[in-house]
RNA sequence: GGAGGUGUCGCCUAGUCCGGUCUAUGGCGCCGCACUGCUAAUGCGGUUUGGGUUUAUCGCCCAUCGCGAGUUCAAAUCUCGCCACCUCCGCCA
């Protein structure tokens, strides 16, 4: 959600922002018309509620008052004058009840809309959609597969091979999309969470191991209900949700609070299973464990103040790279465009490893500097000297571990199907150098 | 899953039986001011959150007693539903 305040003082902002996004432009429009509606319905039912206060206090004492008169005619006269009172409460009351109904009528109005529309878009990003990203840096170089004299295998054939990788079992048990991680492979993940957590500790970050099923709230507050929604997975029996990254669970984590900012910036990294239905990408990365339905990913999540989020934003991406620059893996850094940001992200700066046997950059990391969008939704508020306001909120991937394995497995791999096991890497693995073809 | 109990403005707490000066009591903490060599102590005032009104200050108005409905002229208080926590029982990795 927005500042409303800038529904009022600089609608153009919000048009401008949702023009680019490719997003209706009207339903600021609409927007304005219902703020002016539901101020005046709430002002309509202040100032009748008021009236029924001041009249409700001058029944209480006068009904006191009339059980210590004795003297019949002064009873009848206080008697009157009560019925009086009640007879206009009684209509006030009727008022009352309308002007409330038509109040909340005109809220619901207000939130739904607001709902619908997406954060505000950092002028910097660059407009259009999925292909107008702009690439912000290349870091390391491809290998030359030719020059050694070998055409590489791909993640799928060389984990078959290492016994690393089983999708045709996840695809018996759990249906398509789904895999198991075996020996090497599950050793593998477990080292990456190792180095990812230590990573983060040693940046100050707090370790945490997330819910992965959310009440609603928590869903709508970090904005996956809207046009990502066909993607969750609900738990209908018992209106729940399966959480597609820990970033809903660690947003909330915060929700209805106030926090101090000498607190800030509270920096997390959250573990957890996420869970994609991956609608709409059928025949797309069909092979291997490059989109799965079901995997597992360490979240950087920052709370922060709003005019340190730019800054924050950065530091995360640092953070990121620090990571795959560890693992040795090419990459580039694209600036995401504003077709593609999600309702949540202002901006969103995007990682992609090169992956050899696709001879092109896949996405293995992002992070959104969400500003004040997801703080409002759920509620999380920081004090400071100026008072209370909306906080900042950031998300970025430190290791989704799938795609760090295809990188690894793809770009490390040796003419002979063995894998050599970047140094970083090595501590967590008992001092291995290599993964070899099982037998 | 069953039975019982609890939920009040940062923390603790009064109020709930029996609806109306509750404009929610008191303490702690915190902020401001005063007093005082300094500190401490003391005194006075302030201190939930959100919205509206106002050029702004001051102020005024509305909502908010776990959440939501209901009864009533009027709900922290009565009724119903839900949620969370605690105790006991049952079940369970």
């Amino acid at each position: 959600m927005i500042d409303p305040a800038i529904l009022r003082t600089n609608p153009d902002l919000l048009r401008e922002s949702q023009r680019r996004r490719g997003e209706s432009v009207e339903l600021i429009d609409e927007l304005v018309a219902a703020d002016v509606a539901k101020r005046s319905a709430q002002a309509a039912f202040d100032e009748l509620r008021n009236q029924q206060k001041v009249l409700g206090k001058q029944i209480g004492p006068l009904q006191g008052a009339l059980k210590k008169v004795t003297d019949d005619a002064a009873r009848a006269a206080a008697q009157a004058e009560v019925d009086a009172l009640m007879t206009q409460a009684q209509s006030l009351s009727d008022q009352v009840k309308e002007a409330e109904r038509a109040a909340s009528e005109a809220s619901e109005r207000l939130d739904a809309l607001w709902l619908q529309v997406s954060n505000i878009v950092n002028m910097d990003s660059p407009v259009g959609g999925e292909e107008d990203f702009a690439v912000v840096e290349n870091v390391g170089t491809p290998r030359d597969f030719d020059a050694e004299g070998f055409a590489p295998r791909d993640h799928l054939e060389l984990g078959e091979l290492l016994g690393a990788i089983d999708v045709e079992r996840g695809a018996k048990v759990s249906g398509s999309r789904f895999f198991y991680l075996t020996g090497p492979g599950a050793l593998l993940e477990i080292a990456l969470l190792n180095l990812a957590m230590s990573q983060a500790t040693a940046h100050g970050l707090i370790p945490m191991i997330t819910p992965s099923l959310v009440l609603p709230s928590a869903m709508e507050g970090t904005g996956f209900l809207g046009q990502a929604a066909e993607n969750v997975y609900r738990i209908e029996q018992d209106d729940m949700y399966l959480v597609g990254t820990s970033e809903v669970p660690l947003a909330g984590y915060h929700a209805d609070e106030i926090i101090e900012a000498d607190r800030l910036p509270l920096r997390y990294a959250g573990w957890s299973s996420c869970y994609r239905r991956e609608a709409g990408s059928y025949g797309k990365d069909t092979r291997g464990i490059i989109r799965v339905h079901q995997f597992d990913k360490v979240e950087m999540f920052v709370f922060c103040r709003p005019e340190d989020a730019e800054a924050e934003h950065a530091r995360l991406l640092s953070w990121e790279r620090e990571f795959v620059d560890a693992l040795e893996i090419p990459y580039r850094v694209i600036d995401v465009a504003t077709g593609d940001l999600g309702s949540s992200a202002a901006r969103k700066f995007d990682m992609e490893a090169w992956i050899p046997t696709q001879g092109t950059y896949r996405e293995i990391t992002s992070t959104s500097n969400t500003t004040e969008f997801q703080a409002r939704r759920l509620r999380i508020r920081m004090r400071d000297e100026s008072g209370t306001r909306p906080l900042a909120t950031l998300n970025g991937t430190l290791c989704a571990m799938p795609r760090i394995i295809v990188a690894l497995l793809e770009n490390h791999q040796q003419a002979d199907g063995s894998v050599v096991i970047p140094q970083a890497l090595r501590p967590f693995l008992g001092g291995r150098e290599v993964f070899t073809p099982a037998p």
